[in-house]
DNA sequence: AAGCATTTTTCCGCCTAGTGGAAAGGGTAT
DNA sequence: ATACCCTTTCCACTAGGCGGAAAAATGCTT
């Protein structure tokens, strides 16, 4: 049903973005468990099409060509996302927001605008540290290497509220992990409250969804009900837009 | 040498860029030549593993794991950009930038400040309209479809500078095309001017690099002598990044 | 509502394009 | 200088992919 060479081709390129963009042939192998051969002659390919780069070392790294159809395919997904933070926007009456982990930082990636006269208005494209929004925490929590991150962009405070100890910080991802959505009580912005809950592709968290607005408002929902009804939202949008990935086991 | 499915599958998902993120099949045969069977087979493959996806009318569009490897591959391609941008400090004495048009919007991808007191600094992420920029002018000569993204995003007074009549902005792009280089004097922002010149993947415009500083300190420099070593320094990282790309004619 | 044109999907025999084990070639650490 | 590890090349085999053409689905026109 699929063509095996492609399938290869996009398990090698995964691969390579596993690890962080860069890895050497039998760092590819160990992963994706192809014979060294046929690895290197798919890289031969993606090669010279630019999509994939050779370092002086030897090792191979992610090539520029991905860029442009990784753009694009971007603001797709961003189109797709916009009637699902629509309904966000309905049940909640705040503002939606959807955000993706670009290396350490968090980029709005879509919203849709709460229809009321005070409220949250987060350019898309704007990138904020993870350690400070609802989002970010969302997405961190499904990652492993959270405190790593945390390591390399500091957690500047940016409110009296803002969390800046790592091992609060570290807590506050595990809760977030077990009741399955995130808040964000003014640390990012005095005033302004998120909660925000996960976007999966069936197997690993890849955005986030979150509504914001002013923290009286917020408040006087009811945050156990709302989160239910944003997971749904969430997991819909998931399975939609990411859905078809990962089969074939 | 290199893998046919693996190559045409590429073709495909270049092909659906280049159509803005959708096709029909045989828009797609249309461009690619390829056999409708083959065209179909590939796409089942590639909406498997969620790299397309194919809305209701049957149409397919790029789809969500591209986002992933896309993101990676920019913050790579950012990295390697940085000695040239370093390059473009040291020629110029101003911040270098590299940025990227995405859908109507121009945004930086990697920067390198200046070591002067006084320097630019535009925050890497950022997104900015075109017609206001130096990098968004370059980014703009290549395509044809200018006016139409003009007419998409307005042209908004950034300041007393800013061209704001569609055909004086198209008629500067035509003289961009025959000097290779583009200016902003004080459009964007008052007392701030750039220079700016393309990055050729060997065929068209991926990217711009600009240096900007203090409208004194610019104007004092050579601009066409300035835009020669400009120049230079972006066909080196043009080749160097995305060099291997288009082989095999 | 029926028929026509267009586009997408499925099928299957042919055979070329891709596979992968193993050996040769380079780099670099000891 | 040598040994080890990683990358690249080679080649005989055959499974995997190819693509023409028919079937199915859609939507447009009369």
């Amino acid at each position: 049903m699929s063509v095996q060479s492609v399938d290869r081709a996009l398990d090698i390129l995964e691969a390579l973005a596993e690890r962080g963009g860069e890895a050497g042939l039998s760092e590819i192998a160990a992963r994706t468990g192809l014979p060294y051969g046929t690895i290197h002659r798919l890289l031969q390919t993606l090669l010279a099409r630019g999509y994939v780069r050779q370092e002086s070392d030897r090792r191979y790294a992610l090539g520029g060509s991905l860029v442009r159809t990784g753009g694009v395919a971007q603001r797709m997904v961003g189109g797709w996302a916009e009637p699902y933070l629509a309904k966000m926007v309905e049940l909640s009456g705040e503002t939606a927001n959807m955000a993706v982990l670009e290396g350490d930082f968090v980029v709005y990636v879509a919203q849709v605008p709460s229809p009321r006269r005070l409220r949250m208005f987060a350019e898309v494209g704007r990138r904020v540290l993870p350690h400070s929004t609802a989002v970010g925490k969302v997405l961190l929590a499904d990652r492993t290497d959270a405190a790593a991150v945390f390591g390399r962009t500091g957690l500047p405070r940016r409110t009296e509220h803002t969390i800046t100890s790592v091992d609060r910080l570290l807590a506050e991802l595990e809760t977030v992990r077990d009741r399955g959505y995130a808040l964000d009580l003014g640390e990012e912005e005095l005033g302004v409250h998120c909660l925000a809950v996960p976007v999966s592709d069936g197997d690993r968290v890849v955005a986030g969804m979150s509504v914001s607005g002013p923290a009286e408002r917020i408040s006087a929902l009811d945050r156990d009900e709302l989160a239910r009804g944003l997971r749904k939202i969430a997991d819909d949008f998931g399975s939609e837009a990411f859905g078809s990935g990962r089969q074939g086991f």
